[in-house]
DNA sequence: CGTTACGCTGACGTTAACGTCAACCGCCCT
DNA sequence: AGGGCGGTTGACGTTAACGTCAGCGTAACG
């Protein structure tokens, strides 16, 4: 029974829960997207890492690069008393979210294309069914 | 006044269009994502050709990789009489169709929640320029 | 008729994002 | 004491997606 003590959880805990490899946190770490803690040399990973990591796997499957995604994890956990810096963090969150609400516009158009596309085969699909391989 | 003689375009007037580097355009054809005519040595890109460069650009800010978008191409340009050809494509579409859609409802919900990032951050900021450094 | 510009074909270099492998450590079990 | 498991650190290999460079052809320009 792995359990997970306190809230911390092993490599391995990890690498099961977010279907990953040691190596793919190890690196991620290396690159510096999280920073679990160290219980003698092993690794624990907390909430916050865990957090991280949901955003970093989503980041990959809009076809963000790790170094994009760096970069706007620290939206999400402010540690701010630093005023410009925050503001800095705001300005780039905007422009992210506007990066993000275009590509939702170009995957819903590309969304409508592939469905006029599908019930065209559709449709031609039946006809070849019903009418042998006469075409008109 | 580089024209486009009748539909064709040279490699050159490709990349002006795309915003993509002849390197790019061969490196494609080599992996027979398009294919266009041959004027002796010079390749002439067709309407088809830039349709498929478009689908192909789209595709990958969607974060597909080329082979993805390579297997479906061929879902646009269907030259099929051959129905088993034809239904293996039709499903394929509809599995496409599928991860796009999941893909929007992430991006949704991603979205979403970087809205409320964004409110956060608003608020706080708004609070220190006007309580200065003070946490209540 | 030289040369400048565009294009073509290899061939090798590069970067991101890991995979793989070796060697080592600490802990638990028998 | 030995063995296995889980974890760690290098170090090198790999794949995708191009970049870069050399060498060649040819069409147009002055």
């Amino acid at each position: 029974m792995t359990a997970r003590t306190d809230d911390h959880m092993t490599i391995r805990q990890m690498c099961d829960a977010f279907e990953v490899t040691p190596r793919t946190l190890r690196f991620y770490e290396a690159k510096e997207l999280i920073s679990p803690l160290r219980e003698g040399a092993r690794r624990l990973y907390t909430r916050r890492d865990r957090a991280r990591l949901k955003l970093i796997l989503r980041g990959k499957r809009f076809g963000f690069s790790l170094e994009d995604i760096r970069q706007t994890l620290d939206l999400y956990d402010r540690q701010g008393t630093n005023l410009p810096q925050m503001e800095h963090t705001f300005a780039l969150a905007c422009e992210r979210l506007a990066i993000m609400e275009a590509q939702r516009a170009e995957l819903d158009e590309a969304i409508a294309e592939l469905k006029t596309e599908l019930a065209a085969g559709a449709t031609l699909i039946a006809e070849v069914k019903r009418g042998g391989t006469a075409a008109a």
